[in-house]
Parts: structure tokens; sequence; C-alpha cells
DNA sequence: ATGTCC
């Protein structure tokens, strides 16, 4: 995009103006060179999403923001339900609660890749990945409702975590206010043996070597150590997500129109927070924030059994679980004034700074863990939320690379077993039952992850703690 | 993202 179409506000904030039916500003966090390289769609959609009713601040956009359904990918917009705010299934993504966990193994990395292959192979063939994938767990209806109303508390109960996981994910595990009753029998049938899988296009499993530590205090709270091993789970809530967003994406083009809402882009279907069809949402998109949470919780379990096997005894300690697809009810201070807003991250994830309430305490002198996810064969980082994101961004940071190249072209570019075989050359073990994905996921066709986090950073919306660097990766 | 178009 063209930097003079903004309003610089200093070298990492860029703002829109409120023209024709925009409510508030459209504010976007990056440098100049990231400006440059941005999906010209960020700038028309996140003044798209700024005209919607009862929006609060600012439509926020993070470093790695480009194009997505009706509203942006690395978007943030808080709704005031008391204003005719309203809540859009396309505003939280349709894999909901698609989020990052990371697991501390504390092994030394040389002695990580004296077994790489054999642990590559474990992992590929006990952690179900692509599309379609399914699991040995089957859950029957009294189960699934069950899950849905106790994500990854109802895992842990269930013998698939531990309990000492809770206070380290998001809602401690359970999302309140779950309503599996609005959730459609088709999402749950489609996901009745998808617990503990994978899924495909940029989900992926991955053991990481820590490579650098950029603040060490910070980095020893969270227990990260240069040369250990952790493991990053990316996932999401699989068919019963997709499912819930679909269903609902068609019903909020009607809820819209009902409420006399006029939208700049059907995408940007919505229902007022105070409605019968967005309560509804609200309520299933609870039960699938619960489906990932229980889903990552699964696939950890899976993880550290596998673990143990090549190295007895080894523990994997939790260090966060956070998702970046949400609309959540947070208290935020605005002008003063503190006020319950309804927060959509698509592609952004929560980044409380220190001293948060929400923060267990071991982690509230430094901050929420805000796990920043690389493509596949690059660097991923471990953030720490910063206090001044409360303001900036309702206290949200970037989420990942963002895609440079359409899925399409990157196949075009590239060959899946080529890409295989130069992340081998330099140490990097890829396994995949899709070599298309493989070559949709290749590392060229992403934006620089390193820069986005550095631009994190200098905008205040969370501060580096720790690099990593891919060792294994098991791709969807 | 997604039983990648019921």
């Amino acid at each position: 995009m063209d930097p003079a179409r903004f309003t610089q506000v200093d070298p990492f904030t860029w703002r829109i103006e409120p023209t024709g039916a925009m409510r508030v500003p459209a504010i976007i966090y990056a440098d100049e060179a990231l400006i440059q390289g941005m999906d010209e769609k960020v700038h028309l959609q996140a003044s798209n999403v700024a005209s919607l009713p009862g929006i609060v601040g600012a439509s926020y956009a993070m470093p790695d923001a480009h194009w997505g359904y009706g509203f942006p990918i690395g978007g943030v917009a808080a709704f005031d339900a008391d204003h005719g705010g309203i809540v859009s299934a396309g505003g939280v993504g349709f894999d909901i609660s698609c989020g990052v966990r990371t697991m501390l193994t504390g092994i030394p990395v040389e002695d990580l890749k004296r077994v790489a292959h054999g642990l590559a192979q474990a992992l590929y063939r006990d952690i179900p990945a692509g599309v379609g994938s399914e699991s040995t767990i089957s859950l029957d209806d009294i189960e699934m409702d069950d899950m849905l109303r106790g994500g990854a508390r109802w895992a842990v109960d269930r013998g698939w975590g531990e309990e000492r996981d809770l206070e380290r994910i998001e809602e401690n595990g359970r999302m309140a206010g779950a309503r599996p009753e609005f959730v459609s029998n088709r999402a749950k049938e489609r996901q009745r043996r998808e617990m503990g899988t994978l899924g495909s296009g940029n989900h992926y499993l991955e053991v990481q070597a820590i490579d650098e530590i950029y603040d060490p205090e910070a980095a020893r709270i969270f227990g990260l150590q240069v040369g250990e091993v952790v493991v990053t789970i990316h996932c999401g809530s699989r068919g019963l997500g997709h499912q819930i967003g679909s269903d609902f994406l068609l019903e909020m083009v009607g809820a819209a129109k009902e409420a006399g809402i006029i939208l700049p882009d059907k995408e940007l279907a919505c229902a007022p927070i105070n409605s019968d069809a967005g309560r509804r949402y609200i309520g299933a998109m609870r039960a699938g924030i619960n489906c990932a949470l229980a889903n990552r919780e699964i696939l950890g379990h899976f993880t550290r059994r596998i673990f143990r096997h090549f190295f007895p005894g080894n523990e994997l300690m939790l260090l966060f679980d956070v998702s970046h697809n949400t609309c959540k009810v947070e208290e935020h201070e605005v002008d003063g004034r503190l006020r319950s807003l309804h927060v959509h991250r698509k592609g952004a994830t929560r980044a409380l700074g220190p001293g948060h309430p929400d923060l267990p305490d071991a982690l509230k002198a430094v901050g929420q863990p805000v796990l920043i996810g690389g493509s596949m064969g690059t660097n991923s980082y471990v953030l720490a939320g910063l206090a001044t994101s409360e303001e900036k961004s309702f206290s949200s940071a970037c989420h990942g690379a963002g895609r440079a190249l359409s899925r399409h072209a990157a196949a075009k570019q590239w060959g899946g077993r080529q890409v295989v075989e130069e992340l081998a050359r330099r140490g990097i073990i890829i396994c995949s039952p899709s070599m298309r994905g493989v070559a949709e996921e290749a590392p060229g066709a992403y934006k620089d992850v390193g820069a986005v986090v550095v631009a994190a950073e200098k905008a205040g919306l969370a501060r580096r703690v720790a690099k990593l660097s891919p060792l294994v990766c098991i791709k969807g």
C-alpha cells in the first residue's frame, strides 16, 4: 500500500481518518516497509469495519495484517452492546479459537538431535494431520456437549491432560457461557472423530530450539533458556468451528438486514449483540472456543506420551495456550471510563500486560506470553504483553508472519518435495500428508516474521522475549 | 481455515 494514503502518527502508527460511513478511524501498526508490502485490501477492509454499528475507539490492524473474509486477518475491533454494537462471525474467522500453545521440555538441543528422525516419525504416526484427519477418540452426543461446555477442563478430567496446565490456558481452559444447543448437529457431526487432530493449512506441531533471548528476566520467569527445546502446536476448532462460522455467516446476512444495518461488504455480515442471532452466535462460538482448547490439550497429551517414549521421565510443562480468533467480553478503559466491550480478534493475539488480574500469579510480574507462530522453516517468537497495548489495541498483538503470496501463487512457484529437501539441508525435518500443502506453506510465501515482531514491539503492542527455530515440523 | 463445492 502507498504510505501516502495514511496519516502517519509516529514511525509505527498509520491512521485512516473517518470518511463516508466510517464511525471511527482505522489504525494500522507497522513500519513503512510493512505498510508498502501490505495487501491493498487491508486499507479497505479496516475502513469497512470502522463503519459497523457500536464500534469503539478505532478499527485496528496488526503488523501482519492481510486480506481476509470481510474483516482483515490481523484485525481487532471492539463493540459496545449498549450502543448498538454488533458481533460478526467474519470478525472472528472460520477457525474459531485457532491458537498456539508452547510447551517446555528442558531437553538440550543436542539430545533432541540424536533422536530427531525417530521422534519425527513417531509424532507423524500418532498425531493425525491433514484435511479430514480423524483420531482414535470418538464422542457420543453427551460427551460432545460436555466437551463444548468444558474445554481443556473436560480433556483433563478425561485423562487427556494435566490439572496444572489449566491456569496456563486462556480462560483457565474453559470458556464460560458456551451453549452447545446453539451449535448445529452438522457441526457436531463433523467434529465427532476430530478431537486431537491437527488439521491442515498453516496448522502444525513443531519441535523448536530456543535460539536467542531478548529479555532475560521475562525468559527466566517463562522458563526459556537458550539451547533448550520447546514444542509448539498451532491449530483450532477443526470442522466444528468452521461449520459454526458457515452456519452463522449465512444467518447474519439476514440478521443484519433485519436490524437495518447497512453493510459496505456482504462479508461483514453481523448481528446486534443484543439480538437473538447475536446471542446464539456468541453461545455457539464459545462452544467452538472450548472445542479448540480441548483439542490443543489433547494434542499436548499425545505429544507428552511420545516424548516420554524417547525421554523417559520427561515432563512437558505448558508455558501458555492462547487463541488468535475470538470474540470476548472484556473490560477496557476508554477515555477514562471502564466499559464492557465485545472484542473481536481475528488473527490477532490477546496480549495482557504485567499485573493484569486474569494472569496466573507466576506470570503477573512480566505479562502474558504472546506466542507468535512463524511459517514452516522460519523462526517463531515468544513475546510478552505490554501495559501500553491496552490503549493501543485493546491489549492485542500480531499472530504470525502473514502471507506474502497466495496459496495458488506459492504452489506455482515451488514443489512440495523441493521445499522438504531444501529444509532438510538446513537440518529441519518436515513430515506432511500433503506435498501440495507443503508447497503452499513454503517459507518464501510468507512475510518476514522478524520484521513483524519488531514492528509490534516498537509500536508498543508486546515485547520480544525469545526467538525459536524449527527442528521438526509435523505439517497438516 | 474447511469432509478445500451438498
